[in-house]
DNA sequence: AACGAAAATGTTAGCGCTAACATTCGGAGG
DNA sequence: CCTCCGAATGTTAGCGCTAACATTTTCGTT
């Protein structure tokens, strides 16, 4: 068990590496290579005699050099707003549950809603050299565009399908056409006077927003009186203000769709400290359907999307893509579904 | 702007490389890498020539072979329960915030509470050659430990301190004595058939029980009766079932300890829902003190825990010690303070 | 027993970068 | 004008692995 003399000018660091594997078990280091990679390449015996170096010696293998070598790093690269957002953190569950069993990495960047900060972030995490791309949202700045073509690898685009092309692949919901079937459900309803609070106002806010209103002035409401928003990130504090601001200027108001579950909670605690009666008074709408609205009270009428499944189904894309698999389509709409509750 | 014909049995994708970078701006690569990564130690005007080359032809280093080549990653591990947890999305957005702007890249591993899971995902992680690694709680197997040791790179425990020695270095609150404060302002406030309800189970929340009826004990209460806990995730919903449960068994109950706040959320809406008033029919209190225990109705009193702050602290830690900067301790309790509110 | 094809294993070189040492350059001091 | 020294730049080799081709072994067939 002598070590051998390390060369002149080494700069290993004593780590256990193949080809330590390899003279242990009397074979060359390609062969170990495959016994670990590829087994049914390798005769019993040799293998066996692999295994056993191996864990008599602790290797662990190299993914530098593997990349290196190969030229694919098993790696995917997710950009999102901010995993801290519950929003996110299921959508980053369902690529995990696909990612992990298959062995890709997942790394991940949070933007915090900047454009600027995903330029830079976008380049960093190219330097890692990802063999696929997951970002969030249909709306990226050229220069993001331009990076994401040049490093010519497979990009899906989450969260939204829309008018917008993608630049590779995309799977998500239509905003607008949310914020579309919950005012139409408000008017049928038959509130009178019904308002829109939103936090923090991204793209997809926006487009909710837009669609919401679209459907209120298509059935003859004033859409526009109603409305409050500010671009501070969303919390359920904010919700409260954002009712409590809107009750002061409009005590008249009757329903209000919130621009998120999170919001929407605010919104209620803040109309129970008020007295008001959900949903006799006011009724309150969210939208992404959280674990927790279902159990509120009163229970929230909110949209449920799928967003562990957007995570799941973005992932199985991408990972289709960098096996060759075929793709039936490389635009998923996975849809939402109003989910009619007590609140409203 | 011709290709350089590639050698017989080239492997290379065509992507620009540092030497391309170096024949466009005609120095060596070692200039070039010189230039990107220590540019005082290259003349101004080389370096504008570097920049400019770099820039047109959109070059992007390749992370892997730099690892290969200093045999470092600036990649630091984490390993936690489950990042949709939104207790832990706060750790791990502390040690972004830390980690982001000193380019040191995140690698995630959720356990999901399994200690097998835990020892499969430690030894893929340990593939990549961490710098250094991050992993929640003391109660790590043998053969975990082993592999940590092994890999020789700085770690650190966090979530939790106390009797058990880390590994390396450690960062947390102490859950036996967060439990211990829990019991104690209980009986001050005079509450007489106090329960404790509790989900997931992991080794903190038993500490956080086991201090908790302790502190009943020591009071004099008869602890042990009003315990109701089951290993499933926690979650809202499932705080509902278990206050029921106890409801059930036990109607004259009246003071509860939530495991954590998602749990307390699910007993105080349950509670709302049987028309109990919160506290004085039946007191609640949670653990963690998340964003929306200020909001809700009525307002949770809970214990806060420096999340984000045990996150940032990690990542500090682990990253002085990389760079060999001096640490003061290795051991470090940031405290926990009881949150009084109108839930108890 | 000889042949040939498939299976098993080996050799060589190179992935893109940087450590370590080597050389050249530019300018201050005599 | 030469010497010397630090600053700037270059050369060489190697990090650990695997692609591509090369060689050897095995084994069924005739």
């Amino acid at each position: 068990m002598t070590q051998a003399p390390s060369k002149s000018r080494s700069r290993s660091k004593g780590r256990v590496t193949l080809s330590d594997v390899a003279q242990r078990s009397g074979v060359s280091a390609i062969t170990v290579s495959r016994a670990l990679n590829d087994p049914e390449k390798v005769s019993p015996n040799v293998r066996d005699r692999i295994e056993k170096a191996v864990s008599e010696l602790g290797y662990i293998p190299n993914r530098a050099a593997k990349s290196l070598a190969t030229n694919s790093t098993n790696t995917i690269a997710v950009v999102i707003p901010s995993i801290s957002n519950t929003v996110f953190s299921s959508v980053v569950k369902g690529i995990y549950d696909v990612c992990t069993p298959l062995n890709y990495e997942v790394l991940f960047a949070n933007t915090y809603y900047s454009i600027q900060n995903e330029e830079n972030l976008l380049s960093k995490l190219l330097t890692q050299h990802p063999d696929g791309i997951i970002v969030t949202g249909l709306d990226i700045s050229e220069r993001s565009e331009k990076l994401l073509k040049s490093a010519s690898i497979p990009v899906v685009q989450i969260m939204e399908v829309g008018q917008q092309q993608p630049i590779d692949m995309n799977v998500g919901i239509s905003h607008y056409d949310a914020g579309k079937t919950m005012g139409k459900y408000l008017v049928r309803k038959g509130y009178q006077r019904i308002g829109f609070i939103g936090a923090q106002m991204d793209f997809r806010s926006q487009r909710r927003m837009s669609g919401f209103l679209s459907a209120l002035a298509e059935a003859g409401h004033d859409s526009s009186r109603y409305v409050l928003t500010t671009p501070e990130p969303s919390t359920v504090k904010l919700g409260g203000q954002l009712i409590g601001d809107m009750l002061m200027e409009h005590p008249d108001i009757d329903a209000v769709f919130c621009n998120n579950d999170d919001i929407a909670y605010g919104a209620i605690y803040e109309c129970q400290r008020r007295h008001l009666r959900i949903p006799e008074q006011i009724a309150i709408a969210g939208f992404n359907d959280l674990d927790a609205s279902a159990c509120i009270n009163p229970s929230l009428t909110t949209i449920k999307t799928p967003l562990y499944e957007i995570g799941k189904t973005a992932a199985e894309l991408l990972i289709k893509r960098l096996k060759n698999q075929p793709i039936k389509e490389t635009q998923i709409d996975l849809g939402i579904k109003l989910q009619e509750r007590d609140s409203a």
